[in-house]
DNA sequence: CAGAACCAATAATGTAGATTAAGAAAAAGG
DNA sequence: CCTTTTTCTTAATCTACATTATTGGTTCTG
């Protein structure tokens, strides 16, 4: 068995176990893709027919408000689950733009290939339960800093909870993401350097 | 069957069906409590042992940050799950605090009992992915509302989403929950019929 | 039903972070 | 390798919203 698919298995039997066929069923219903950094995985409008799953690279979901300005909600490195989640469980219209932020390898799984695995093969109705809960989780401990921690403290935040992504990322995609513009977050730097 | 236990069966059935049986069982794993207005349901922490199941009042759960302000993260009312998700899922420390914002009835149904449900009757591991999938969906809207809207859109945003709070709650608890003092809210209001 | 606690409105003043602008540095790409 | 594009920094100015303070209205609760 390729490595590729190692990755994602690995990621699933820390939650449920599976014998050989399992196993094959569920990577004979993925498809492999290649993205190009920058070009668009998927637009608000568009519906998230599939789920990708990061082998290689990084993907990041954003939307754009009234006056232009990107958002960035999600980034999916490697191991990483990324779709429009709303567009995905009610195969409506996305609400999120997706894009590689550098050249990125994953698999696809079609919401309708997951309905059927979770009839097939119910263990994985836990699976996703699982990493849905801990999505949840993630998700609500954004909403709880973004209204009570200052800009400053949600950089530390971040840098605390993505150790790797600060080392990748433009510092205009962080600012994007703990939401600051990106002239305020080079002043804050600043202003950290200065203390030590 | 009581009306209480009725309703929360017709919430399931909306995802799965179930024999009398297993009706029965479910309901077997409840445990009936009532809550006194402003008496703390869960604190900081604690554990979440349980989740809780709205019939009849309503809950909310809170942040408070390190200036001493409360934020309001979810609000419960009938018909709603409340916990501290994060403590529910690890069985650790709870971040929130929960508390009803008026006299509450409701039913407990512990972490415990939920695993030995979901190996007994793996069909509710679908019912809790699916509550928990439209969830995280909720809290992701709100980040994207918090990143990309200002303060009057995230009230207009409030008062169409939660028509039936907007009648209940008190004014601070709606600014707690959109980000913003009472007092500002109170000038947006006077802004908004001034221009009708 | 009276005192206490809570809640809403208003207004003056303060500030975290946005906006605008411009130049320097780095990276991408052909 | 040179050109173009993107990213970062700095600084002056601006604004959405916070803070503080006061008053009057509600609604708990003993």
């Amino acid at each position: 068995m390729n490595a590729e698919k190692s990755i994602i298995l690995k990621g699933i039997e820390k939650h449920i176990t599976l014998s050989e066929e399992e196993q094959q069923h569920f990577l004979s219903l993925l498809t492999s893709v290649k993205f190009k950094k920058k070009h668009p995985v998927l637009q608000p409008g568009e519906i998230a027919h599939e789920a990708a799953f990061v082998i290689e690279g990084c993907l990041r979901s954003y939307s754009i408000d009234d006056n232009g300005f990107e958002h960035i909600i999600q980034f999916a490195p490697e191991g990483w689950w990324m779709t429009d989640m709303y567009s995905f469980i009610s195969q409506r219209p996305a609400q999120l733009y997706i894009e590689p932020i550098v050249d990125t390898e994953a698999f696809l799984f079609s919401r309708k290939n997951q309905m059927k695995l979770f009839d097939d093969i119910p263990k994985f109705e836990r699976y996703f339960r699982i990493i849905t809960e801990n999505s949840l989780v993630a998700y609500r401990q954004r909403v709880v800093d973004n209204l009570g921690l200052n800009a400053q403290q949600r950089y530390e935040q971040f840098c605390v909870t993505y150790p790797t992504l600060i080392q990748i990322l433009p510092q205009k995609q962080v600012a994007s993401y703990i939401g600051v513009t990106p002239e305020f977050l080079s002043k804050m730097k600043k202003g950290m350097m200065r203390k030590r």
